[in-house]
DNA sequence: TGTACATCAGTGAACGCGCGTTCACTGATGTAC
DNA sequence: TGTACATCAGTGAACGCGCGTTCACTGATGTAC
């Protein structure tokens, strides 16, 4: 009875130590890096047999999986936790909250952001339980680049003003609008792809030290860049100060 | 006699050797990835022993030294040839001219491109030597700015109608400027950083999976972004037609 | 409520492998006289 | 031009280490009657 609700002592235990399992090579994450992710380290740290870890992942692969799926899961609930938040704020005004969001995680998690956002572990095929975990970040900027074309104000004028999208650009552009922001003209979604990048582009930069004595502190330059980046997709200038809280 | 310009044997076979090690190391790149690079495997490939890989390199670190220097050299090499090619065509058309010989180096090169802008490799601290030539693709485009906005023509009216640069961010510009790109005013400076970060993060997404399925190929989403940073930057626009030979 | 059996977590040894680096050595190349 | 010595590239064995994965096992937990 209670089954479904009340888990056994058995089921509490193993997904206690399945997030324990994952903590643990999280934290060697930081200390060697994905590739050298170690099995054997992660049991040797948990006090257990390195076969041990075998009945909770099939493989160091799975673990790896694991935790690109967390750090996707992560970032993108950082990202939706602070729009939601600014709720009713303007789409700008969400926009700056969702970028800073993503970066104090970047921040907070760099080692974790390096296994999704860095180069690819060599010999690891990421699975199809990767992909919707991953697109959440772009999901909400999908969501709130549609509100922000939704809402009343000044036409964006700039962002229509743009030469015609070239090549298979036009048809890319329009599948990407169907699956997250209907109702927003192609050149402001083609703007919202090279937010997209930029977004990460900055971050990948800033964190994996390319920045290193040229703009450093970086959190300026990063918080002048989401505003072009709003012009850029044309989110309507708020009446509220320009500057982000930082 | 003919010292100097004439080598010896060993001297010839020692710079040969040296190459042949560096070739073999880049192959390997490209089959396991920075972290997992194997003097051993090397050694083994090259028909040598391991040990004697130390008569040519200290340790493994200081290969991983010399891949990385090599590879900005490359794409540094690359950007500047290309502008090179396209001189007195206006700035504009060698930004363009820069942007395209990066990707090409990149797509050509991607486990040498990881190699420098991907995850650094953990354990590893890029010694001084690796700064100059990290610089090189940055200075083509300063250089190329500075050009830019010696240029007559239609003042880029944009690129200077814009906020204040918030906090440090206004310092760490006029520094940029006095070094790569004198006489430039900051806007458009700022402008450039944001380029130079959205030509890599673009590139980044692009050779570490993140537009698959999205926009891919990416040439013509590349090839708009190019022009949406030309604007930017305040790089006037051409007499010439809008899109690149691709 | 109590017993018999099935499930499962964790053990410990083993397999077969690879790694970076050191060291004393041999033999070829280069240099000074 | 020829000899004596110094330099250097490459060898092969060894050190000490770590890895992922398999397998037969013990003992605790869960389930059906």
């Amino acid at each position: 009875m209670l089954a479904g609700v009340r888990q056994t002592a058995r089921e509490r235990a193993r997904a206690e130590i399945t997030a324990e399992i994952k903590a643990e090579a999280r934290r060697q994450l930081a200390a060697a890096g994905a590739p050298q992710l170690s099995l054997r380290a992660v049991a040797r740290e948990l006090g257990m047999v390195s076969s041990a870890l075998y009945r909770y992942f099939p493989s160091r692969d799975d673990l790896l999986t694991a935790l690109i799926i967390d750090a996707y899961d992560a970032i993108g609930a950082a990202a939706e936790k602070a729009v939601a938040a600014a709720a009713g704020a303007g789409a700008r005004r969400r926009w700056r909250a969702c970028c800073q969001a993503v970066r104090q995680w970047a921040i907070g998690n760099p080692h974790e952001y390096a296994l999704i956002y860095g180069s690819p572990v060599p010999g690891y095929q990421a699975p199809q339980a990767t992909v919707a975990p991953a697109a959440r970040v772009a999901m909400v900027i999908g969501a709130l680049l549609a509100d922000g074309w939704a809402e009343p104000g000044q036409p964006p004028a700039r962002a229509l003003a743009r030469p015609a999208l070239p090549g298979l650009l036009a048809e890319q552009v329009r599948l990407v609008s169907a699956a997250i922001a209907p109702g927003v003209p192609g050149p402001a979604i083609a703007g919202t792809l090279i937010a997209w990048t930029q977004l990460f582009g900055m971050l990948s930069f800033e964190l994996f030290g390319q920045l290193k004595g040229i703009v450093e502190p970086a959190d300026d330059f990063f918080a002048y860049a989401v505003e072009q980046l709003a012009d850029l997709i044309g989110l309507p200038d708020p009446p509220d100060p320009p500057a982000p809280p930082a």
